[in-house]
This record gives C-alpha cells, structure tokens and sequence, in this order.
RNA sequence: CGGGGAGUAGCUCAGUCCGGCAGAGCACUGGCUUUGGGAGCCAGGGGCCGCGGGUUCAAAUCCCGCCUCCCCGACCA
C-alpha cells in the first residue's frame, strides 16, 4: 500500500482498468504458471465471506459437504459421450509418478462428476436413500487457451453441488432451487443484478440435459456468466450405472444436478461496482466494513486519538461490524483514505483532536 | 492455438537501434521534522537485466530456442 499509481480510468480502457485494480487492491498476483494466480489476503478474505454466504444457504436447503479426490482416472471422465468431449481438450493429464509412467493416466478434475458418480453408485441402491444433495468446496484445472484473474483461471476454487433424485420432476426442482439460492446471494450479498436464463444447446454443459446460468450486468455493460445450474437428467446415471430400487421394486436410474459458482465471482463483484478511485465492496461482502483513521499532530493527540479509535472499534465490533483501525505511522491520513478507497471500504471513519473533544467522529461512504 | 505488443529493483519505466561500470521516479530501511485528502530533508538497502544456449576480448544490448504477461481473434463452461 501506499503507493501513489494512478488507475486507467474505466472508460478510457476497462481491461486495464480491471488489471491494474486486482493489483493494486492487493487481491490476487501472478505466478510462474501460465493461467496460476495467488490469490492474495485481501482477495480471500472476500472468497471466505461468500464461501460463509453461500455454505450457509446450501445448508439450509439440506445440503452437506463432502469431499471427492483431486483425481480421476481416465477411464473415468471417457464413460460419458458429451462430458469427455466437452472436458478433454482442457484436462491436465498426470502419466508419471516421479520417474514411473502410470499404468493409466489421471486427470486433475476439470468438475467432479466423472469422480463422484461411481462412488454414488455404492451410496444409493433405494429410494429410501435418495435424495442425495452434496456439495464440495475444492479446486478445478481446465486449461484455457486465454485467461484472466478471477474471471478465467487455469486453477479455479469453486464449490460444486452434486444431487440424486427420484424423478425428473424433482430434479429439475433441484436445479431451479440452486438457481435461486445463487440469485439471492448475487442479489443480496453481492448487489449484483443478474439476469437468469435457459442456456442454448451450443452452450449447454457437456453432459446436462438443461443448463440455466445467471448473466450479470459489469460496468462495461458487458455481462459476465456468474453462476449455472444444471438439470443432467439420467446422462450420468446411465454412463455410471446408477440405480435405485422403487417401492414397487423396479429398478430404475436416478435423475441428478450439478451447480457451481467460482471465484470468478470475485472478478464479478470488482466489475460490478468498481469505479475509477478503486473497489466499491458491498458491506456483507468487505473484509473491513469500516475503517478508523485517527489524525493527530503531536504525540499527546496520538495518544487520546488512538485511544478514543480504539473505544469506537470495540463498539462497532461489539454490534458485530468488521473494523479495522489504521494506526500506521508516518503514512499522512489523506493517504489513508487514497488506500481505503482503491480497497473499496464501505465506510470510513475519521477521528482527530476536533472530534474527540466534541465526542464526535466524521463519516465518509464509499 | 493464430496475429500483434511486452518482459531491466516490490511497482512504472529509461538504457537495447549503434556491445564497453546496472540507472531514474515511486515503494522500502534508519534519523529528524511532519500529519484534517497522496509530506519534506538527509543517509541507506535492494538486481539471475524472464530462462537456456550461441557469437565476441567483452552481451541487458547481437543471433537461436523456450517461458510468462497484455491486446485482438479462435476456443471455452
């Protein structure tokens, strides 16, 4: 932080804009890996909010986590027709452990059906053990010919919902129900406006029988594929064997969903709101809701103005904000507030002799 | 993957054409003075010049190969 580099102004060229915006918010960095990114402190803490938003929705729409291995086997991802030919020019493959070439090669997870769907084989044999509604919090590899932080990585983290139902009824239910849940939170949390759909065949997941997406509006007026849910109908349950015992005893294939947001939301969130000065964070969303600068001369006024700065965090945490004080020396308070705004604080709050011994403080919104 | 641009300090870049001591601003460290919208002075630290090979007495600079980033396109859940 404080540095004083100016931003290409959003109209001039948003690209460059968006760019130099991850950098300099600290959100996410380069590695040596084409495609890799790090995602930096400030950019988790906002992957670990929404990951808290959104867990808490699955939850309550009786969902639980599990967690599906890294690897597949090759054999695996090739069982379903559409799903192998829509993955397989962007798996990464592994054919050597250490100096020993694999006697059948494993592919790193481009999405996780070809991994759960054998297991959930063993897991359902009676409609009494239906539904199953999973979900996982993990990494993806797809390698892309052409990628951008957040928005398209070649590792991505993303949670994926993986369900088991009765009938094509209740599944397309599932997958409508998800669609919500993702709307809400864009809506909600992110105050993202989004526009749901149904997706064309061109577009349709490899191996869905329906895929629904949520398009939302970025400042470019461009919009930008945030979240999709998708109807597989008995796609996988055929390619994997996976039936179920009615009441009637029939045996009959299970009917099943996927659905999945990423990090990419991220990429959304700062296209969405940014502007010109830095990030604009929704407050559900902020890793510091508010954020205290204290402005003194001498160091008696250091001394009563950090002190009164820290009694208005207690209290602002006590009513359950997230606040931060900014007690850095020998950083002027006017690049403070140049720092808190490129970071997208939602409300700053400044405290100076002036306001201590008027038992006040100044407000600023973001 | 095709076309174009770029890679030198943490960041932005100069130096490359025309081979000859590794540079600037910002950032960083220490000291002093400052602090209500990007502070000032002084003193410092920091380099695999993207990587590998070649040419040369000598390579950031010339040649070859590769990697990474950015833009356009194609591709894409």
């Amino acid at each position: 932080m404080g540095n004083g580099t100016r931003l290409t102004p959003q109209s001039e060229d948003f690209s460059a804009w968006y760019n130099e915006i991850v950098q300099q918010a600290e959100m996410a960095s380069h590695s040596p890996v084409r495609g890799c990114m790090v995602i930096r402190p400030y950019g988790y803490r906002i992957w670990e909010l929404m990951q808290a938003g959104l867990d808490g929705m699955f939850k309550a729409t009786g969902h639980e986590n599990a967690y599906f291995p890294l690897f597949l086997p090759k054999s695996a991802l090739d069982r379903e027709a559409e799903h192998v030919e829509g993955f397989a020019p962007e798996t990464a493959i592994v054919t050597h452990a250490g100096r020993v070439e694999l006697d059948e090669p494993l592919v790193v997870r481009p999405t996780s059906e070809a991994i759960i769907w054998p297991i959930l084989r063993d897991w359902i044999h009676s409609y009494r053990d239906l539904p199953v509604l999973l979900n996982q919090w993990v990494n993806v590899v797809r390698w892309e010919k052409r990628t951008r932080p957040f928005l398209r990585t070649t590792e991505f983290l993303w949670q994926e919902g993986h369900t088991a139902h009765q009938s094509e009824e209740e599944a397309e239910e599932e997958t409508r129900r998800m669609l919500g849940v993702y709307r809400t939170f864009m809506e909600d949390w992110m105050a993202m406006p989004v526009i749901t759909g149904l997706k064309t065949d061109s577009e349709r997941f490899a191996g869905a029988i329906r895929t629904y997406a949520l398009e939302a509006l970025m400042r470019d007026n461009k919009a930008l594929q945030a979240g999709t849910s998708h109807n597989l109908g008995q796609n996988f349950a055929r390619a994997f064997d996976v039936r179920y015992q009615t009441e009637d005893g029939e045996h009959v294939y299970v009917w099943s969903t996927s659905w999945g947001v990423s990090t990419r939301l991220i990429g959304g969130l700062i296209m969405a709101h940014g502007d010109d000065v830095g990030l604009v964070l929704p407050p559900r969303l902020a890793p510091h809701q508010a954020v205290i600068v204290p402005i003194w001369r001498n160091d008696d006024q250091r001394g009563t103005v950090l002190e009164a700065g820290e009694r208005v965090r207690a209290a602002l945490e006590e009513a359950g904000m997230r606040v931060h004080l900014d007690g850095r020396e020998g950083v002027n308070p006017g690049a403070k507030y140049y720092d808190w705004e490129r970071k997208g604080v939602p409300l700053r709050l400044e405290i100076g002799p002036r306001d201590v011994e008027s038992g006040s403080v100044m407000a600023v919104r973001r």
